[in-house]
RNA sequence: GCGGGCGUGGCGUAAUGGUAGCCGCAACGGACUUAAAAUCCGUUUUUCGAAAGGAAGUGCCGGUUCGAGUCCGGCCGCCCGCACCA
């Protein structure tokens, strides 16, 4: 979409724009210096990925994953286009930002409600994905268990209607709460009396020009209109439900229609109050006699939680009056268990030009035909005109006319391309084999999936992420992969953000044009005073954004991947600023000192002599711990562990002539600190390997190895304290005897102070830690 | 409304239930310099004290424990996700 915008606004073709993009990107992402196998880059707008995708699709639709049919879907009046429901955030595209309508279309559908149940009880394996990224895919498919059952109708006069009234309820033990019934303005029973019913007519259109924004839906008072019928209560003969059309009631889920329970339901007593319906409470305080209620009441279940004013289910609880009524109506045939999911099947029709085409043709006499696969890939033509509002390949004069496939008689091609989130659900099997003849080689496949270290964005929680992790399981049913899982291990990073600087007539400002003066903020070049607003993602419409070659010509590639992993934890956002890039890039100038010292220092080795020991110390424990935060991504840690390491260095190389044992160690330390620190900073490390002597490259020289003698800790300080506060400290051999312990603290001044004229009825001690004297007066 | 997370110095942060504040930034003092920058050394939670040494302190209130930033309960605040889902 970005792509066809631009050539919307600009008159650039999509594809020139978009291969200049990743050119800019490639370049950058090179002069990070990012160890990617460039060998392996693609990209999917070119054919040569996106036929896989046409051949996958035609398998898909083999395979029953597809579905093409007319629903409400999310329509975004700027972009032009159909939204999945994962991509309206907040009733808004979230692309466009603006508000989403509902419209009816012809949609293609790829059924990821048919993993619905699989896909929830998946995550349960996904022991390595952040807990908040399988939660949130847990609520988004939102499993739910609960009946469908029927209710017998009436009209007005009292005469039978032959059809029914189906509902869902998660609460069935609440039925004779029951009120009212209630149906989506869209249910099929509100469309066919509206015919003869102008009130009702006049309803359903105005629920529909409500529209769905989050706004709208807080604002928007619980509204009906009754369709004059009337349903049976299933066990009380004479009592008959008015059935309203309600704006409250959704037609996508469950059956698109309720039973209102006001007693029990926070919406359906807003309903019951403005149509003076009566509130029936039916769950009570055990032996409680509640006949009226001011609110419903929403206790949970509990011991002394029962049912009330309910018959035959009086004195239960809620678990045990659910099995109850889920037995009488099975066993009379009205209704089943039935378990309902909030996941909708994935809307994947595209009304735009840039994307991969659908390949299926329509033809006048055999309906929807696959594009054989020997005449893939469908291609985008190139000239396309982008002069008025709608899909571009709609307008083409002759790229959709086309013969059918099958009967060879004149037909027409779909128009419309897929969601760009089918390209991301799969790019990363297509990794594994990128020129494969196959959309991805088995045995290629085998040896890299699933992929062991995912690292993206929390934003793409229940879009990419769940996308792709239906999208390997239709794979592996169409037979291109073997497995369901894409990603065995989810890290979810933060992102870089900055400080936003405007003017006071509001226009955003660029950090790079924002200087201090007198403590103030101003325009470099106006020098018009500048409002400091939020500190914010980085975006282009903020213009709170550094240039990644603006910073690594100042600093070079090296400080800018120092100064991002080493202040903020990495799964946190991180604030880029100027002070905290230059400190990155003194350390940068201190190491190239420390190590240019050592480089000037004789040959010696490191040895078990006294004079080296302590930095040895220092060396094998920094990167025994530097090694343990690297594995579990704790690069700030890391980088402060490095930052003691070179400060233990320095005061050392002061000293260093007076012996080769500590000269042995320094140039032992001056190893260590290249090779921990090249991960992060490796163009660096490189030129400092070379100096110290090295004939090989960092990057090809294995971890450095510890001595666990060296690791290990002899003395350690033991605090002490008195009732839990801390009054003392003793340096003692590690494993330190506790009677030993004990004798010596108790004879500590600082100690015999505090237990002065106290009783000692306890001493704890926790070995090598702590030694906590309990006394009392 | 429902679900989840987080509250620690001036700031970014660190602490398997065991000495709260490692490391860095900023600030201040000193050395070097004609001077500045850079660099090096030192100070830096608050508070009382000349010092030695006390006292308080991880959003607030309470609990468990010999011992709580960490565990439990209740508030307050902020952030994130979902949201008329029956």
């Amino acid at each position: 979409m970005p792509a066809e915008n631009a050539a919307i606004e600009r008159g650039v073709h999509p594809k020139s724009w978009t291969y200049e993009n990743i050119a800019t990107m490639r370049r950058q992402l090179k002069s990070m210096g990012l160890a990617i196998d460039w060998s392996r880059e693609f990209a999917t707008c070119d054919p040569s990925y996106y036929r896989h995708e046409q051949a996958m699709f035609i398998d898909f639709i083999n395979a029953g994953l597809v579905e093409r049919r007319v629903s409400l879907v999310n329509w975004d009046p700027v972009d032009q286009t159909v939204l999945a429901n994962e991509q309206v955030i907040d009733g808004r595209g979230w692309r466009s930002g603006a508000v989403v309508e509902k419209r009816e279309l012809a949609q293609w559908f790829l059924k990821i409600t048919d993993y619905a149940e699989d896909l929830l009880t998946a995550l349960d394996g996904l022991t390595t994905w952040p807990d908040k990224v399988r939660l949130m895919q847990k609520n988004w498919i939102g499993r739910s268990e609960g009946m469908t059952f029927t209710f017998e109708l009436e009209d007005a006069n009292g005469r039978k209607l032959d059809e029914g009234l189906t509902v869902y309820t998660t609460r069935h033990d609440t039925i004779f709460g029951a009120s009212f019934c209630a149906v989506s303005a869209d249910h099929p029973l509100s469309k066919r009396l509206s015919e003869a019913n102008p009130a009702l007519d006049r309803f359903r259109k105005e629920v529909a020009a409500l529209g769905t924004s989050e706004e709208n839906i807080e604002r928007a008072e619980k509204r009906g209109c009754p369709l004059d019928v009337f349903a049976h209560h299933p066990f009380l003969k004479d009592v008959k439900l008015p059935v309203y059309a309600a704006n409250f009631v959704l037609m996508g889920y469950g059956e698109g229609a309720i039973f209102g329970c006001p007693g029990h339901d926070q919406r359906d007593w807003d309903f019951a109050q403005k149509y003076h319906l009566p509130i029936i409470p039916v769950v009570g305080p055990r032996g409680s006699d509640v006949s009226v209620s001011d609110a419903p009441y929403l206790e949970k279940d509990g011991e002394d939680t029962v049912l009330i004013n309910s018959d035959f289910l009086n004195g239960m609880t809620v678990t045990e009056a659910k099995a109850e009524v889920a037995k009488r109506f099975e066993s009379s045939g009205i209704g089943k268990r039935t378990v309902n999911f909030r996941l909708r099947d994935w809307g994947v029709s595209r009304q735009r030009y840039w994307g991969c085409p659908i390949p299926v043709v329509h033809c006048p006499e055999c309906g929807i035909v696959p594009v054989p696969k020997s005449e893939l890939p469908v291609e985008l033509p190139e000239e396309v005109k982008f002069d008025k509002p709608g899909n571009p390949l709609a307008h083409h004069p002759t790229w959709k006319h086309v013969n059918c496939p099958n009967c060879n008689t004149p037909a027409t091609r779909e128009t419309d391309t897929f969601d760009t989130f089918i390209d991301s659900s799969w790019y990363f099997a297509r990794f594994t084999s990128p020129h494969d003849e196959n959309p991805v080689n088995a045995e290629a496949a085998k040896y890299w999936l699933p992929v062991d270290q995912y690292i993206g964005g929390v934003e793409h929680a229940i879009l990419h992420l769940l996308y792709s992790r239906f999208y390997s399981r239709a794979m592996h049913k169409t037979g291109h992969l073997n497995a369901d899982e894409p990603f065995a291990s989810l890290f979810t990073q933060g992102m870089v953000i900055h400080e936003t600087f405007r003017t006071a007539a509001g226009e955003w400002v660029l950090p790079s044009d924002a200087i201090q003066k007198d403590g103030a903020w101003v325009h470099a070049t106006t020098g018009e005073p500048l409002i400091v607003g939020g500190i914010e993602k980085m975006s282009k419409s903020k213009r709170n954004v550094v240039d990644p070659d603006t910073i690594i010509a100042a600093y070079g590639a090296d400080t800018a991947r120092w100064f991002m992993l080493s202040d903020t934890p990495p799964e946190r956002d991180i604030e880029w600023t100027e002070a905290g890039a230059e400190g990155s890039w003194k350390f940068t100038q201190k190491i190239w000192r420390i190590i240019n010292d050592i480089a000037e220092l004789p040959e010696a080795e490191a040895t078990m002599a006294a004079d080296g020991l302590a930095l040895r110390r220092v060396a094998h424990r920094s990167v025994a711990t530097i090694t343990d935060d690297l594995n579990n991504l704790r690069f700030n840690r890391s980088i402060a562990r490095i930052y003691e390491l070179s400060n233990a260095m320095g005061p050392a190389l002061q000293i260093a002539n007076k012996s080769p044992d500590l000269i042995g160690a320094l140039r032992e330390a001056g190893d260590f600190l290249v090779t921990v620190m090249a991960p992060m900073m490796p163009h660096l490390a490189e030129e400092c390997w070379t100096l110290l002597g090295h004939d090989t490259a960092v990057v090809d020289t294995a971890w450095p190895k510890t001595i666990a003698s060296l690791v290990e800790v002899d003395e350690v300080t033991i605090a002490i304290q008195v009732n839990g506060k801390r009054r003392d400290e003793i340096l003692v051999a590690k494993g330190a005897d506790r009677g030993m312990l004990e004798t010596r603290v108790l004879e500590l001044e600082n100690i015999k102070r505090a237990i002065e004229g106290k009783t000692v009825k306890k001493v704890i001690i926790v070995p090598d830690r702590i030694v906590n004297i309990v006394v009392a007066d």
